[in-house]
DNA sequence: TATATAAGTTAGACTAATCTAACAAATTTT
DNA sequence: AAAATTTGTTAGATTAGTCTAACTTATATA
């Protein structure tokens, strides 16, 4: 049986190394500040979940999971995407409210509550934020999915997640007027700043790179199945 | 901020000094009993939870909650059973299993869940067990209930409630045919080992003391109001 | 009332998860 | 390649919650 705070660095882990970039591992400090704990912390855990075998790691080395860490950090996430779906969908939670709780929520000990959550939801494949929900079995859909500053002007796409689950940056997003499955056109990105100008329902917004960077998306060539290294950066 | 423990401390000594005794306090042994810990380490927290103002006690002397303590421990409570209606109504969890999950999902911190959860289910005043479910504001129906090893010999009843949540002796409730809202008739006690011979829709069981104390009835007279020291032992 | 038993307390120790401060290794820059 | 910077490690301390073993106080009983 994991700990709270075991399932918490897998869960981590397993984030840092499944996203968009492509990396199979993480370091310390990086696994820290997702943590919000100290590095010399993390080094202690890191021994731990190693000598569980839930981790590969050598000193001054980087930190990939095993095929039985990987199975928990799914389970985790699994749970929490659930939770937050169940919140949403069925207690009226808004989207930028959902993740604190389901932190809490995704540590309750139950195979049999999971699986009867996932029954009760009709068995979800993506969660108020976009995220893919794995399955039973710890499979789910992939997707490829972009950040909207990686897109070309002139192209369109749909947004499909956030990278940020924080409620003052989903506040923003729904100021702009977006939301998960709204479509947008990219009209310019400008050179100096990088500023984006997107039109969502016919209407225009300016937003930042750094905005940009937590909006995942799927550009429209993408959705017809072309191969997508053409179309975005 | 209250610990997981600190609440688990709380609710169990609401429990302790609100149930049918009519008892106000609680001893460190008894404590230490029900939460499945040492005397030693009661000890140890009640210096704590004196300190924070939420338990009255003097060294050597009872434990009795105070107004603060015992609306935290309320609200666990609260919490405890909206979960296990939750589970029971809506995840199709069974009688004997609710609880187990319960005890984990009460520690959960949002007030907005619990609003919620309350809404969703229709502001239910009575969990799977038959238990009170305090409201929002720590309030819950009183209801004369008594043992049923504590009915006389001819008098009908209704199952309110059990006292024991423990898998094993749920379902040995089932198999005895009883279950919430049921009525039953006591047929005879016996006078030397108290067996009790019960009929449930017109099945005749005998059932030992041990399994009538678990048993909360309300007898067939204090359903209709009249006062109920002339019919309960 | 003297004594036996039950109930409650204390001291000292352990574990998990965290910290700070100092140190070591690896990587990047000039 | 030397210096600077970043990244990772270690040692020692802290806190919450728990334990055992020895002790003290209160209560019941002969």
């Amino acid at each position: 049986m994991l700990s709270f705070t075991e399932e918490n660095y897998l869960k981590t882990l397993l984030k840092l190394t499944m996203d968009e970039r492509g990396k199979e591992e993480a370091g310390t400090n990086e696994l820290a500040l997702h943590l919000g704990v100290k590095p010399a912390t993390v080094n202690d855990m890191l021994k731990k979940l190693k000598q569980k075998k839930l981790i590969q790691y050598e000193k001054y080395g980087k930190i990939a999971l095993t095929k039985t860490g990987r199975k928990a950090g799914l389970e985790v996430l699994r749970k929490h995407r659930l939770w937050e779906t169940f919140l949403y969908e069925k207690l009226e939670f808004s989207w930028d409210e959902v993740h604190q709780v389901a932190e809490q929520l995704e540590h309750i000990q139950s195979q049999k509550l999971v699986d009867k959550l996932d029954k009760f939801l009709d068995y979800p494949e993506f969660d108020p934020h976009g995220d893919e929900i794995p399955n039973a079995k710890g499979e789910f859909k992939y997707r490829h999915k972009v950040t909207l500053s990686q897109m070309e002007a002139g192209k369109s796409c749909k947004m499909v997640a956030v990278k940020d689950n924080s409620a003052p940056f989903l506040q923003y997003v729904i100021e702009v007027g977006l939301g998960i499955n709204n479509h947008m056109k990219v009209l310019s990105i400008h050179p100096y700043d990088e500023i984006i100008q997107i039109e969502v329902n016919g209407k225009v917004s300016s937003v930042s790179k750094k905005f940009a960077d937590n909006i995942f998306v799927i550009c429209e060539d993408c959705m017809k199945n072309k191969p997508c290294k053409f179309h975005c950066k």
